[in-house]
DNA sequence: AACTCGGGGCA
DNA sequence: TGCCCAGAGTT
């Protein structure tokens, strides 16, 4: 097990904020069902393609209720921009039924309520949890699986365990900023394809980029 | 844990 | 055409 000690995650953790000072969540909301909605959306899409959407959608429809007078035709005709946009309608109508029947209309603040939601997995469920109520998550989507395991906060194939393992090494405080700092980093430095390791900050405590500099 | 689903955008 | 995009649900 490769994962690094505690004083190393620090400095890893420091570097990064310095990196990403500002780094924060990037889709559009004013409400926790709005963060919901959104979030449901942005699965396998981008938060600006989202954001586009949202701006039309949210000036007309706030919260389930509004939401539930939209035919699954009409969800589907204002998010056709977005890819999925079939299931994604039918799955946010249904969760907003589920709201409105079984949660009296609002946003339940616990990982299995969120879940249970048509749509809503463990990461959706996580980014509300994290970015409409404050309450710690760390939610590992493709960049943060990706990115910490290069760095070495993590060491592992499997997501599950992925998740384990930094929310172990990662003080809860710090969880929300850092899952956003990794993904900022995934984004727009340490990409799947070619990571930009030239000027990058972190390259004396990343693994990948000592796996691939090593002299041989 | 592996597999399936599924759509727009961009090289 | 092939690959990516801040996954979810089923087996």
């Amino acid at each position: 097990m490769i994962i690094k000690n505690p004083s190393e995650v620090a400095v890893i953790l420091e570097l990064l904020s310095q990196a990403y000072p500002q780094a924060h969540c990037e889709l559009n909301f004013t409400t926790p069902f709005e963060l919901l909605v959104a979030t449901v959306l942005s699965a396998q899409s981008t938060d600006q393609r989202v954001n586009k959407v949202t701006a039309r959608l949210f000036a007309q429809h706030r919260t389930p209720a509004e939401f539930l007078r939209l035919s699954q035709a009409d969800l589907e005709a204002e998010i056709q921009e977005i890819g999925l946009f079939r299931s994604k309608a039918k799955n946010i109508l249904a969760a907003c039924r589920a709201l409105r029947e079984e949660f009296g209309g609002a946003v339940p603040r616990t990982l299995p309520e969120l879940m249970s939601l048509p749509g809503v997995g463990r990461k959706t469920a996580k980014v509300v949890l994290s970015n409409a109520f404050g309450i710690p998550a760390l939610a590992v989507d493709t960049h943060v699986f990706r990115v910490a395991n290069r760095l070495g906060l993590a060491q592992s194939t499997r997501v599950e365990e992925t998740e384990r393992q930094l929310e172990a090494v990662i003080p809860r405080e710090q969880w929300i900023q850092t899952h956003h700092r990794l993904i900022w980093h995934g984004r727009r430095r340490c990409g799947a394809r070619k990571p930009a390791c030239e000027g990058c900050t972190l390259q004396a405590h990343c693994e990948y980029f000592c796996l691939e500099h090593r002299p041989k």
